[in-house]
DNA sequence: GCCAACGTTGGC
DNA sequence: GCCAACGTTGGC
């Protein structure tokens, strides 16, 4: 799961033990949280858009996915007023703060992996930009051997 | 700041 | 249903 750290970074979960996930304005996205996440999964940190791009650590999914409430907020940057209580569009989950890696996992350093072990971790596919991508558990587990 | 890649919108 | 125009993402 993605966030750019000047929005709201590791550091800012590890203060906050928990948050909502919310502001996903995209259906591949949402319909990931909603079919595929349980409580109880696990999923990394990724940093984008700042100056060292990687994985920064584990946290865990404590909810279903549920309507979010982002969208019914008029001030919100997230506001979207196709979306209503009745009939939501957007869904978020909660997420819960697991530990931050020992190492910082590099998209440079992802990317060398890119054509045997993690040849078909979607974030490496050519024009990604999905904030939220499922993993197999091979390439977690792999993934997670570079950082500790 | 640039720009490739992508998703969405809306006219037809 | 098609597709041009536009807006956004995100690495560099």
């Amino acid at each position: 799961m993605k966030s750019e750290p000047s929005v709201y970074s590791i550091d800012d979960l590890k203060k906050d033990k928990k948050t909502c996930w919310d502001g996903i304005r995209n259906y591949q996205a949402r319909n990931f949280m909603m079919r595929d996440m349980n409580p109880g999964d696990l999923a990394f940190f990724y940093h984008s858009n700042c100056d060292v791009i990687g994985i920064y650590g584990v946290m865990s999914i404590y909810s279903k996915s549920y309507a979010d409430h982002s969208a019914f907020d008029k001030f919100s940057k997230h506001y979207d007023p196709t979306s209503t209580k009745e009939h939501p569009r957007w869904f978020m989950v909660d997420v819960k703060f697991e530990r931050k890696l020992q190492r910082i996992i590099t998209l440079g350093s992802l990317k060398e992996h890119s054509q045997k072990e993690l040849l078909n971790f979607r974030l490496l596919a050519k024009g990604n930009r999905l904030s939220i991508i499922p993993i197999e558990e091979k390439e977690w587990k792999f993934i997670l051997s570079l950082g500790e």
